[in-house]
RNA sequence: UGACCCAUGGUGUAAUUGGCAACACGUCAGAUUUUGGUUCUGAAGAGUCCAGGUUCGAAACCUGGUGGGUCAACCA
């Protein structure tokens, strides 16, 4: 209730990010008829990660919020790097945050045609020349940031014959890497992009959609920007490193237009996270390694990865709407993300009992052999969840951490003489313990228990300092409880200029308990569905879970400030 | 011996475009609670990178610094 006003407070800012700002101008002073066009653009060479759903989330947003539409375009200008397998899991990944492309599904690949009769225009007007120089001589013609470039002795090459060279190029009569295509543009240009860049190269690998029909593939600067403007993208939203590429693509677009359209670029800065990383490359590293299980491990930043830790979609757009757009270069907490996934499951998942490392509690004036069902709410946050039966019985198993043999002040949990509250059930009152005698370990915990104070009995309001999960010994599920931490122990683990990210690894990002012990009700659970175990966190149903044994990943855990206390 | 971008509590963002620096996360305290969760109340925490300038008035505009980022793939 209160939270909903807290968001509704929210919703009434009036106060947009100014890329919408720009795009709200744009629209009141009539440009492209005030329509809204924009394009999610990724490579299909790896997964996508939350760094996507933020643009993702901008660029549908962007088009939704102003009835305009939004393309999805695979950028697939390089077939030596990617692969069928990425689109699909792109494809997969983008519907799962909740957002359509319709019919609109794209690659810059349809353009191959067209963008090479457009080099072929720009050669025809004295625009682009074929380079016969090596990689590494052109690249040193280039000059550095600081230095001018120098003109290649193949700059002044007559019209035909880059023409018939490029189209022999495209024939496959060249090797790889044995000529270029680059545009004419400045040598001296302090822009390095400007520097007569090379529009098309030779690759003789077959395209995962073209075949073997190309020779010659388009550079993405040369693609993307024509891509846009074949697509009539209206607003072309980007990250912060393409400022730089942005007068290169209005070169072209010069060259290319035929009225006053032309797509605007506007940049925004980079989502990231602390704790983690979002390379492409890096993270491949990560899987290829084996330090991870996968590209879905749950500990990566993918969004396979957060969908199999538990994350739901909504708590991802929540936290790209929390963090905005801006052209600072931030780094977001994770504290944030984890408040937005708490704040949605909260509302969104059942409770239920589950105990991570039991403890056997022997109910001594219990009769032994009698089950009582109780009752207990699905969620306090929303009464049409309803409720459920829980079997009761004079063995339970209740957490290790709820018992101390010597408590400190202020533990409300069950100690020697004291009394707690097991949830849903009676009070119990530890009369004694078992102890092993050479670890030390407390082996089982003795307790009786008071029969008018079950709850919704006679003596129910009875107060006592603490309330404990717990789950009857008889009935209980077995199950294996994956816990995850944060993969790197450092808060920017790939921005250390003399240390390795490796380094930061965190080795005690993955614990995996074996014997935990879960309320019976779970069995009928599906793979990812969601739960509260109650004082512990968020946990999912992980795909490797069966019917013999469940398997549970902990998305995030409750809020403790018993364990801040502590420390 | 360059060009471009950026600079607001610990973190991320606001500030109706020149008018009392606000919100969220986090932190701390209290209340409520059959979850040490949730919810509620309150507090601490920046005077807006620095120095000048314009102005009745500057976080915002101008100049110059400082600091950070990006750019020299036949990657995207």
């Amino acid at each position: 209730m209160n939270e909903l006003n807290n968001r509704e407070k929210e919703e009434f800012r009036t106060s947009i990010s100014f890329i919408e700002q720009f795009i709200a101008e744009d629209i009141k002073e009539g440009k492209n008829e005030g329509k809204v066009v924009t394009r999610f653009p990724p490579e299909p060479n790896g997964y996508l990660h939350i760094g996507h759903a933020k643009a993702i989330c901008l660029d549908f947003g962007m088009a939704k919020k102003y009835k305009g539409k939004c393309n999805l375009r695979f950028d697939d200008t390089n077939p030596v790097k990617e692969d069928v397998e990425y689109i699909d899991s792109i494809k997969e990944d983008i519907r799962w945050l909740g957002f359509d492309w319709e019919e609109r599904e794209f690659y810059a690949s349809d353009y191959f045609g067209k963008l090479f009769d457009f080099a072929v225009e720009l050669i025809k007007r004295g625009l682009a020349y074929v380079d016969d120089q090596p990689a590494d001589l052109i690249s040193a013609q280039k000059g550095s940031p600081s230095q001018p470039g120098t003109e290649s002795p193949y700059r002044s090459r007559p019209v035909n014959e880059n023409l018939d060279l490029f189209e022999r190029m495209n024939k496959g009569e060249f090797d790889e890497g044995s000529r270029v295509l680059r545009v004419k543009i400045d040598m001296t240009s302090p822009n390095m992009h400007m520097r007569d860049p090379i529009i098309y190269r030779i690759i003789k690998s077959p395209h995962h959609r073209t075949g073997s029909s190309w020779m010659v593939y388009p550079m993405y600067d040369f693609a993307h920007g024509q891509s846009d403007y074949f697509e009539g993208i209206t607003h072309s939203l980007c990250t912060l490193e393409f400022e730089v590429h942005r007068p290169l693509y209005d070169w072209f677009i010069d060259q290319l237009k035929t009225g006053d359209y032309r797509p605007r670029q506007i940049e925004f800065n980079r989502l990231n996270l602390t704790y983690t990383m979002m390379s492409k490359r890096k993270l491949l590293e990560l899987v290829q390694e084996g330090r991870v299980a996968g590209w879905d491990d749950p500990r990566m930043p993918t969004l396979c990865g957060l969908r199999r830790r538990g994350y739901t979609p909504e708590a991802i757009k929540r936290f790209v709407d929390l963090i905005g757009y801006t052209k600072v270069e931030a780094i977001n907490d994770v504290s944030l993300l984890e408040h937005a996934i708490r704040e949605d499951l909260n509302m969104k998942a059942p409770r239920v009992f589950g105990v991570l490392n039991p403890l056997k509690v022997i109910i001594q004036n219990y009769p032994e052999g009698k089950v009582e069902n109780v009752e207990l709410v699905n969620n306090p946050e929303d009464e049409s969840m309803g409720k459920r039966l829980v079997p009761f019985s004079n063995e339970v198993y209740i957490e290790q951490d709820d018992f101390m043999e010597n408590p400190p002040n202020k533990f409300f949990r069950l100690a020697p003489g004291m009394e707690v509250r097991l949830k849903g059930a009676y009070i119990i009152k530890c009369t004694g313990f078992k102890k092993n005698a050479k670890s030390g370990a407390i082996e089982e915990v003795y307790c009786t228990y008071d029969p008018e104070t079950r709850s919704g009995g006679n003596a129910s309001d009875k107060k006592v300092k603490g309330t404990l999960h717990w789950v009857s010994a008889a009935q209980a599920l077995n199950a294996e409880v994956r816990l995850y931490d944060r993969l790197f122990d450092h808060e920017d683990p790939s921005g250390q200029k003399d240390d390795d990210y490796r380094k930061f690894l965190n080795p005690d990002s993955l614990k995996i308990l074996t014997g935990c012990k879960v309320e019976p009700s779970l069995a009928q659970a599906a793979t990812l569905d969601r739960f509260q175990f109650q004082r512990l966190g968020y946990f999912c149903i992980d795909p490797d879970s069966t019917v013999s044994m469940l398997v549970f990943n902990r998305t995030v855990p409750l809020k403790d400030t018993w364990a801040k206390v502590n420390r």
